[in-house]
DNA sequence: TGTAGTTTTTGATGTACATCAAAAGTATTT
DNA sequence: AAATACTTTTGATGTACATCAAAAACTACA
């Protein structure tokens, strides 16, 4: 098995080798390049990916056409419309690749498989939605809730440091639910 | 078994009769007046409920001292603090309920066992999250940074008909993350 | 190295909402 | 029914951000 691949499964929870090697037949490693669209609004989300290195951003297509970024994934990090991930229902989020990325994929119905076949990793499972979404999706609304834009982009900040030289203004200006001005000049000290 | 509480099991999904009767060992029923703290800041969320009959709010307190409303939860929803459940760390989000309220409790030591014995009820679990949890806090989300304030109030009158009655103007105001002023106004038809 | 395309910055103006203050309405207690 | 406390409304003013327009600074590649 790929050891990147086995490290982030098991730095989420323990597997027993066994099963381990049974995923391992499921994922197939891609590579894609900077600005493929990995998931389009209104598909369902039929794979769930490990990002080995790479950048993507999660949009909305607003009624007048403009997107705006909800959320980014780094390296070492999971990607899917959860969602529309668990239901098999239509995506209202797209995913797409602000650098050139590897990634490895399952499908839902390998996905689904394994979940029913073991009781290990459906606990796995709950394990991943713990950590890598209940946890950080509810400080998300949080931040929105509660945070001065400014407040906001120190916190991205902390979180990623090195975004800045990773990701356009524009996007994480959307991101914050900001315009681009207004992050432009909260960078130059004057808000 | 309670027959209000297992028609809400079954609701989330599936379960064999001889799980079910295992489960009601577990739960409490308990009733409470308004006004009640369910669960306090900084303490570990130690029980995961079934709203029988009532109406709850979620709150965070800010460095001013001010209370924000993030959540509510009326008859045959589920409550707890998701991230502080899951982890067993303290929260940084109140529960108090608003009406006075039936539920059914499990603790979260006989919760985790349950998951760890029966392979079904993890799964049971796991559909538990995806239709309570994840879809529901995706919209929240998507509500807060594209929605304006007028927008917000329609589309939680949509969702709840009969809030205005149950719910005081401020604490649906703090929900919406407006003034109690602007609610006013709102429905006064001046926005 | 120049020219076109993109991203970022700067300035002027507009607006959705907050804040502050007070009045009006409702519910609760005596 | 009067007194008290709480909730909701109204009005005046303030502010954090958006929008629009254009200049400036990077980036790419012919």
């Amino acid at each position: 098995m790929n050891p990147a691949l086995k490290s982030i499964l098991l730095y989420i929870h323990p597997l027993p080798e066994s099963i381990l090697e049974e995923i391992d037949l499921y994922f197939q490693e891609q590579t894609f390049p900077k600005n493929h669209l990995l998931l389009k609004e209104g598909r369902p989300c039929q794979y769930l990916w490990f990002m080995e290195k790479g950048a993507a951003r999660y949009f909305h297509t607003t009624e007048e056409g403009k997107e705006a970024n909800v959320w980014f994934s780094f390296d070492r990090d999971i990607l899917a419309s959860a969602p529309s991930f668990a239901n098999q229902s239509p995506t209202h989020e797209s995913i797409q690749l602000m650098e050139d990325s590897t990634l490895f994929a399952i499908s839902f119905h390998d996905f689904h498989r394994l979940l029913q076949k073991h009781h290990t990793f459906a606990l796995w499972y709950i394990k991943l939605i713990e950590k890598f979404y209940i946890t950080q999706i509810e400080d998300r609304i949080g931040d929105l809730q509660f945070l001065s834009a400014k407040q906001r982009y120190e916190k991205l900040l902390l979180l990623f440091p090195d975004i800045s030289n990773r990701v356009s203004l524009g996007h994480i200006a959307s991101y914050l639910n900001i315009t681009q001005e207004t992050l432009s000049r909260i960078r130059a000290g004057k808000m």
